[in-house]
DNA sequence: TAGATTGTTAATCGATTAACAATC
DNA sequence: TAGATTGTTAATCGATTAACAATC
């Protein structure tokens, strides 16, 4: 028996998806989606890539990570790759989740239909503002009362809900991320600006609305820099 | 005279940021408003970058693409860096925004105060819907009138604006986004979940509200996979 | 001066890309 | 078989990191 060499990385050593593959298969399913409900049945990596404004040969390597889901000189099954690129994902799988904030924000997302059609099923909307506490929302075509704060414990005992999102307001957001860690959520997606202390072993995601905007606007701000420069030159 | 050496890279040649640091940017913007806010005169490269979720190394790299604007043995001055990062971002002028669907989620970003704080100012909210369009929604302080999308036009012409958001229902974004970019439109922050088609020049950027939690259901079946592992093999 | 902290260097790591052998 | 397209390789590129010289 001959001495194995080292492997090269120790995070991605064994069949790991890079971060940067995990980041675009949410797009590549929804292109598959669209094409599914197109009716298409075969697609490229050409053709899916174009959709999904990559290269064909970045998609080629991302799916790659997956596994041998194509047929060379033919492409790949639109439902076929969907399905494994949902099963990657996770989506293939019913996940309870529960909104605190249910504000013009919280109400957007509770009515988003990206939640439903991908396995996120919204078993509990939450507040502690006595005029929202009570109102009803339609969610996925059910209808879900809004409930004080204090019946989250209970609601994610009894869903075993795992993961939480955060619509608060900022100063808000980290006592409602410490009740959440307390009872049992341990991945949090985050739509307060603030930056929420979690725990080891918790996974905290944010999304900030304003940030995109910034690199907009500092991009916007270059091409006049540019287009000024260009004018005092030519 | 000798013979200077080819620039290393065509892309940044010129003192251009990389991308992953304008990423950054927005975050490093935030924290300082927080500790200004606080009364914080200095702050180290250590402190900032504890409070922003990265190495110090990372952002000392980071700040040193912007100029030199930290004393050594000492650290940075808050109000200075700001600046500093502000005018990077182009976050010192004002930046006239229209937005187009008016929804819960167009409520919220009109709603959302980071907007104005950072320098853009809503100058326009539209619908189609006859029902939306007459209603008042205050923004920043001011009331502004919900008016129909044939409007969009002499509001672009008259206020400049050059960036434009879209938070539409998905059958509609496309038809906004030409609408825009026939205007002069010619950033576009994108929240409907279609990948939108904009003539070269024109800047897209687009926020999908499922993205990160499809992400975290990623990290956290791979947890429970990982669990199961060790449990089997314990 | 002694202590502290920046700004920069160089090594490493991860992501992207083009090209093409494999194979339908 | 001829044509098409995948999956993989290897080169390149960009980002991260640790270490430390510069300097307050």
């Amino acid at each position: 028996m001959s001495v194995s060499p080292a492997p090269k990385s120790r995070v991605n050593a064994r069949g790991a998806i890079p971060d940067a593959t995990v980041g675009r298969l949410p797009m590549y399913h929804r292109c598959l989606v669209t094409m599914s409900a197109r009716g298409v049945l075969l697609v490229s990596s050409e053709e899916l890539a174009e959709a999904s404004g990559v290269s064909s040969a970045k998609l080629r390597k991302d799916l790659s990570f997956l596994g041998s889901y194509g047929t060379r000189g033919v492409g790949y099954e639109v439902e076929f790759l969907l399905y494994q690129i949902a099963r990657a994902l996770g989506l293939t799988q019913e996940w309870p989740v529960v909104i605190v904030g249910i504000g013009n924000l919280g109400h957007a997302l509770a009515g988003y239909p990206g939640f439903a059609s991908r396995g996120f099923s919204v078993v509990g909307l939450f507040d502690t503002d006595v005029n929202r506490v009570g109102e009803t929302v339609v969610v996925a075509g059910k209808s879900i009362v809004v409930q004080d704060l204090t019946k989250l414990p209970q609601v994610v005992m009894s869903t075993g809900a795992s993961i939480g999102v955060i619509a608060t307001p900022e100063n808000a957001a980290q006592d409602v991320c410490d009740l959440m860690v307390r009872n049992g959520i341990s991945s949090i997606l985050n739509f307060a600006p603030t930056l929420l202390e979690v725990p080891h072993g918790v996974d905290m995601r944010r999304v900030d609305l304003a940030t995109e905007l910034q690199i907009l606007a500092f991009h916007e701000q270059r091409k006049s820099q540019i287009a000024m420069t260009e004018a005092n030159a030519g």
